[in-house]
DNA sequence: GTTAGCACTCTTTGTTACCGAGTGCTAATT
DNA sequence: AATTAGCACTCGGTAACAAAGAGTGCTAAC
């Protein structure tokens, strides 16, 4: 069953004064809006409609409406009112792009930084696999006879670096060698396999040149597992606690400790398709978040999605400007990322 | 003017009691406690002295009583029951130190874990200044023709990275020849003193060597500029929020705003004494910390102080257990780091 | 189809009363 | 002189109740 023209422009005046107001939205109010030309009371039939339909919801018998799940959704799909940001958005956003870009994971933290001070909301990156780069260059420094530092150079610059037990028979001469021999083999082999590549391609190299070779070798491969988990940054952690809807330490205590468990998080924010996606409550499939909503915006550099960026907010979202905010920041990120890594 | 033995015991069950119930405490349940064989109008009595002197507190004219911060610190300077750990609590403290211990970072992360979940607040350790390690060995690693990683091993085998921009001139033989010269002049050097030391030694060295020189130094110093404040590891940010102090959301908005300021954080933590440190309430010198006590203890390596290990939590604080805690937790910790670092 | 009018519902706020835990003081007891 | 029993008093917390206000649904009139 369609909604009529005049139930749409309710329904969307409804939601935009719910999330200025944060307050139960009632019949005579609206009709003192100047978009509404119509009489309180015809409003609260077609409230009452659309209260059947499912869209808007009472907190009790005489209250005013609020929206419901269904109802954001429908305004998220159709009665976004176009997009025009705020030039003072744009700028801060451009801001962050401005100095030479060396480091990702500086750019990215100021991302996040930018956007939970703008949106005052939550806001989590979701940064790209470690696994999927390659190794550009791995290197080896004995700290002391026993001990030595692991470093791999990833070929975006990142640097992973771990520390390992030397066997005690090797010298300086046999470590060097190992470390070009890995270096020749492994060059260009992307993070996830190098532990497998070893033992094919590596094992056999190395037991000519190093003495207790298998030990030193189930070392290295060891040593070599990068965790393949994306790296999350966040920023404006206790937005939240700002938003009236919670009020209720217990609320906020449930999200606070869902937001410090990174693995959950990851889950909730990782997505397979490009581009804008709004979860709303129950959506978000985490029933402490059902009065959350999560926008999430993917990045990427050249024609590979690299991360996602996700703003974390109640129900009662900016849905307009934080989704027109996302847009703008994610593709400004991806091209500052392309040419960072010289993608064509 | 000295208090009394019973006053003693009176000022001593008063905090233990509220320590316990977060409930202010009454003369009569007071005198229904074993220790305690007088009746409750001498109690009362008592305690109108004690407040008099300042140790405890009424929340209102007929309320029970509540320990002044005179009171805490006299607690803990004076009437702290011998400290007896719980077994399980050792226990847990040790398999911090099961398994070999590889990386400093891992370690000090588990401690902060475990001490947070021990004792349901907030713990902090603030790790050693990078600036102090001397340079095992520097890495320059090109990833394109602009840009190269470049790469800091100390002694301790913690690693910095850092992206910096290639002259266009440059070739790989140059660079293979300036990182030779930077490790042959730099190696031993403390972190904080490369820059001057680039200057100071380097330099001319290197003019003889490279072309255009002069630019692709400064980038190396620049490089070399490690910040020098200490990394903070935090654990159980949020466990404030279950202590009954804190069930108004304005305070734990304000609390978690300062901990999430790690500047501050690290002023508040850093000591310039060694072993344990207690700071009650306003000694922490900051007005949303009222009613709050911060417990520090220090750690070291050999005989170089490395760090310190801290607990934040309500003013009605176990004291006895965390002081125990962290005498415990310094201890183990300083050893192993001693054992780690090969010191003597 | 729209709207004015009205009875009704439910939250919010304020008032009042009362209970219970606690105190300070005085007088009796040890 | 120190301790304790007794008692009047204070204050926070809770419950009960009333009144105000915002809102609804329905009916009848426009």
């Amino acid at each position: 069953m369609l909604l009529t023209d005049r139930q749409l422009l309710i329904l969307q005046v409804i939601v935009d004064d719910f999330i200025r107001s944060a307050q139960p939205v009632g019949s005579r109010s609206l009709s003192k809006k100047e978009e509404i030309s119509f009489s309180s009371a015809t409003i609260r039939n077609e409230m009452a409609d659309l209260e059947e339909m499912g869209y808007i919801e009472k907190t009790h018998t005489s209250s005013g409406r609020v929206p419901s799940e269904k109802g954001y959704r429908y305004y998220v799909d159709h009665l976004l009112s176009p997009q025009a940001l705020d030039q003072h958005d744009i700028k801060i956003i451009r801001s962050i792009f401005a100095g030479k870009i060396f480091e990702f994971e500086n750019i990215i933290q100021k991302s996040a930084k930018m956007l939970s001070e703008l949106t005052n909301y939550t806001s989590i990156v979701l940064g790209p696999a470690v696994s999927v780069n390659k190794l550009k260059r791995i290197q080896i420094v004995p700290l002391n006879k026993e001990t030595a530092v692991a470093i791999l150079v990833t070929d975006t610059g990142h640097v992973e670096n771990r520390t390992f037990s030397l066997p005690a028979s090797i010298d300086s001469n046999e470590l060097e060698k190992t470390v070009n021999i890995l270096n020749e083999r492994l060059n260009g082999v992307p993070m996830d396999e190098l532990h497998d590549k070893i033992y094919k391609e590596v094992a056999s190299l190395l037991k000519q040149h190093i003495i207790h070779y298998d030990w030193f070798l189930q070392s290295i491969a060891e040593t070599v597992k990068i965790p393949n988990t994306e790296k999350l940054f966040f920023a404006g952690k206790t937005n939240m606690l700002s938003q009236p809807e919670f009020h209720d330490i217990s609320k906020v205590r449930n999200l606070l400790t869902i937001i410090d468990h990174e693995e959950w998080i990851t889950d909730m924010i990782r997505s397979n398709s490009t581009g804008i996606n709004v979860k709303i409550g129950s959506e978000i499939q985490n029933s402490i978040m059902e009065n959350c909503s999560l926008i999430t915006a993917t990045y990427s550099a050249g024609s590979e999605k690299l991360g996602t960026i996700a703003i974390l907010g109640p129900t009662r979202m900016e849905y307009s400007r934080v989704i027109g905010l996302l847009k703008l920041l994610s593709s400004d990120l991806s091209s500052a990322l392309t040419k960072l890594y010289h993608y064509k």
